[in-house]
DNA sequence: CTCAATATTGAGATTTTCCTCATTTATGAG
DNA sequence: CTCATAAATGAGGAAAATCTCAATATTGAG
């Protein structure tokens, strides 16, 4: 039914072609505002192609700003392999969804547009947030009373963050003290969560 | 032109008639799915009245969930104008947010699928938090790095709050339980933060 | 290469919503 | 009460978008 990497099938193919369709589309002009009609033409297939693969708008619309989030998840992840810090790698991973507001706005707007509202991202996406949050608790960087107290204030500060650098109501420089603030509401001491949201980013595979 | 609080005058009604009526459509059925002709009808007027008022959908949502929103600021700024301590103030503030969401889940659905993305909710609410943190701060109670920071990390930490409490991942103690997380973000000493999050909500206004 | 299974096509019927505007009705200041 | 102004009406034209389906084309396992 299904190939392996090496040579996706027609099915998966076609797939893809329709959900970066949609990241194009939706990232262009705004959730409300993309039709099926538009996805389907810019992913260069025919109208009723659309409903072998998806119900509606609303669908297709959370399974493309899913996979944009997991896929940045992954790539990050793997920019960081090497730093066994769960706080650095929770810095890190907070840092890169803000510089993606300040780089690609369009991109980062469809994308949490979808976000704050959807099941499937939390799902998805949270493990990776929640793993870091884990090692940084095992490795006593991090003194909380709840998790998920603690994954509300990690996911909410940075959505917001992430806003206020849409909006244009913050500079490059919000960056740090937005990641620094989640760190010593994480309970590290100010000195040492400041020292570490001002550490450099390691560099990320592809464009 | 425009009549004093005792009567106000027929447009002022009906304005607010349309306004009551999108926050009823939108709630019910979602944001997406509410449309012009279905707020006209629950307004009990005809359908052109609408463009008397409002341009578009968007702009009557975006008045609609400001209204929701700044409405609720003040009766909670009412009912705790008793209270002279700038962290309990932030305290109850969020839990009444937080609380909303499992009392009135339709309405605060409404409001935050709004308040993520609308300038005008950042204009029109902010400055109530913006109080309470800026008498903390005053107070010694709090003791952050960054305004703009510690204002992302209470908004978002909030609304991501109520997601999960609107998605059911997380049940009452989770109020008090992400309450304290922030005060400690804010720099409380957890001790303190805890038993300020615990304290009794002090009644409210309206039914 | 064969061919059954799978996927694509796209015209257009259907449904939905928007929005205008000429007409009618209500308001409230004097 | 009068009447100029402001507001409301709602039928219907215009504009989109949705979604179906019978015909056609492609795929890839054997």
């Amino acid at each position: 039914m299904s190939t392996p990497k090496s040579t996706p099938s027609k099915r998966d193919r076609t797939r893809r072609q329709l959900l970066d369709a949609a990241v194009k589309v939706f990232a262009a002009h705004g959730v409300e505002a993309g039709t099926i009609q538009e996805i389907t033409a810019v992913a260069g297939v025919a109208n009723g192609t659309f409903y072998n693969y998806f119900q509606t708008k609303e669908e297709i619309m959370e399974a493309a700003a899913v996979a944009v989030g997991v896929d940045y998840c992954k790539r990050i992840a793997a920019s960081y392999a090497h730093i066994p810090d769960g706080a650095e790698r929770m810095s890190i991973g907070g840092r890169r969804y803000m510089v993606m507001a300040l780089e690609q706005p369009e991109l980062a707007r469809f994308m949490i547009s979808v976000a704050g509202f959807s099941p499937v991202w939390a799902v998805q996406v949270e493990p990776f947030i929640r793993a870091d949050l884990t090692l940084g608790i095992k490795q006593k960087r991090f003194h909380i009373a709840s998790v998920p107290a603690a994954m509300d204030m990690i996911t909410g500060t940075n959505y917001a963050a992430i806003n206020s650098l849409l909006a244009g109501k913050a500079g490059k420089s919000h960056v740090a003290a937005v990641s620094a603030s989640i760190l010593r509401g994480l309970g590290m001491a100010p000195k040492d969560a400041d020292e570490i949201a001002r550490r450099p980013l390691p560099p990320m595979a592809g464009e």
